[in-house]
DNA sequence: CATGAATGAGGGTTCATTCAT
DNA sequence: AATGAATGAACCCTCATTCAT
């Protein structure tokens, strides 16, 4: 529901209450309750629909490149090419991904994806066996990819203005960079 | 108050309400209305009291260092060392200042400290001017070390056993040759 | 409707919504409401048709006895007779007839059945008039009876194993002895 | 809460809502869930305190009594004492008891008690080894009672000025004479 | 200074009913 | 005739806050 993004970008998880999200919609609240199971999984189907999204344009991305750093690359853009053409979506679901906790109080956003680390450290990993990359720890290289690819994100919803496509080129030689990439050999 | 940091972490942000912080502090919840303004006020000073202690401990060893790329492996070193001695503290922080949202509507996170990226600015300005470090765009590098940095919080937060001084051993030579500088000249 | 029927009896009549008794028949709801007047109509043409049920058994029971002390056996085993034949049914009715109330917040069951309560009372009557029973009060006698029966429908419905021909057995020369009367002159 | 029973009288078990009560006692439906764990709790309570008073009358009552046939009399009398002295408390509480359904679908009123069963078949099984009644099956014997006992209470409901304590005098003698009992030994 | 009872607004959800298809 | 999407009222409950004690 693209009134759900809206009223979760605009008020925020935790004000995001199917009154407020039915009357941006224009609809009544019992609408909600009544097509999806309820507002948890209205906003868990937000977040699923935004992280497969990001999933298959970095998965395609990273298919297309040839060699481990050119797949590092390829990730890093295809992720903020994302961002780029998907900025509502991407900030509502990181919204709720960082608000949201189940039952139990566990954060949803702890629940790390297996297969984007497996996916970034399998990249990381060739690196290093290639000899394109520094010996680095698989993790922390992991972990600061995804922070930084993330601050581009955070850089875009403060200033809407931001020209993703620069801060690419700009973060991407930094990122290689840190692992030890050199591009002339 | 060490009773709403331990329940924001327990239960969250959302479901941090004054009945389970004065529950777990002992005392009647009515006195939290009587000593803050609110509960808005309490969990804003929660924020304040720890964002100034890691601004106190950067800043400290930032000034003792003397180049450039010292200052700047000083100031991620000193985050990483105060999220290692006040975990439970910065988690928190984190956390309200992630899902806080003032009357307007504006998330906390996104109100960035001015002192602290002209701190990081000046140290990536510095550097370049010193020839240490490359030619980059100041706003992508201060915001990829900090989000960097953020990640090591993240780590922590997901694996309590990480060892967050290896963690900078691993992020700190990362961090200085995203910005293109060399070890040994 | 049998499925509502059940799920009277499975709920209760508080919790049988019209989405659960048209899952129950695997209808549409909406049905149930373009075919009845209501719920309240479906509910009360529940009753009405196992009430209905009961009282022609009765009183064909009845009609073929004798004396009035045999007319009244007649009764209570012709009243067991259906609950043992249609359990359910009666069940359910009865939860309706309890749980129901009309718009003045009166309930279904104090709306006692004038034909029933004239056969009973007059049965009684007639018995003392012929000096089968003692001189008892024809409210307090009517009255009694009735919830006597209802008793075994209590027991069947905590027990479903309940043999109520056994019961009536038992039941039976206690109503007549209750009254006054004795088998053997 | 009184304002509870009187709500439950006047319009059911089902429609007492909260707001209902709350209004009638002219306090805030919160205050309810203040004091109480909640709505289930408050008309449990009150079902609580209803019958414990009932036993509480009733054993004394029984107690007081020197053979089997005066323990039922007296037990009788004092159940229809009580419901003369406490008439509303008593239909809300049977009222609370017949509608109410625990989360499994399983009524109240079928979770019997097991004492007032011991008590009620002791009384019938000690007057069938004195003597004083036939040989009865102890369990209709008991449901019988229970349920005559309750005829009283629903002419009550229908009449309030019906006279308790004659419909007393016309049923005890029928429960004992149902039992066997011949006064003039 | 501390308390707990009380409040009223707002939360999500259920429900019988309506209506265009 | 049958449907399922949509509704709005009512449901119970949670919450931050107030206030007399």
């Amino acid at each position: 529901m693209d009134a759900a993004i809206a009223t979760v970008n605009d008020v925020g998880y935790h004000r995001a209450s199917l009154a407020q999200i039915a009357a941006r919609a224009g609809i009544a609240k019992s609408i909600i309750s009544y097509h999806f199971e309820g507002k948890e999984q209205l906003l868990l189907y937000v977040i699923d629909e935004v992280f497969t999204g990001v999933e298959k344009v970095t998965r395609a991305a990273v298919a297309a490149a040839d060699d481990p750093a050119a797949r590092l690359a390829a990730f890093a853009r295809g992720y903020l090419t994302f961002v780029r053409d998907h900025r509502e979506e991407m900030i509502a679901a990181v919204e709720i991904a960082v608000s949201h906790r189940d039952v139990d109080g566990m954060p949803l956003y702890l629940a790390e994806s297996d297969e984007e680390n497996a996916l970034l450290e399998g990249m990381v990993a060739d690196g290093i066996a290639a000899g394109q990359f520094r010996q680095v720890d698989l993790t922390v290289a992991r972990t600061t990819v995804i922070h930084a690819l993330d601050g581009a994100l955070t850089r875009s919803q403060i200033d809407a203005r931001v020209d993703l496509d620069a801060y690419g080129d700009q973060l991407i030689p930094m990122l290689l960079a840190a692992l030890g990439y050199r591009p002339d050999g």
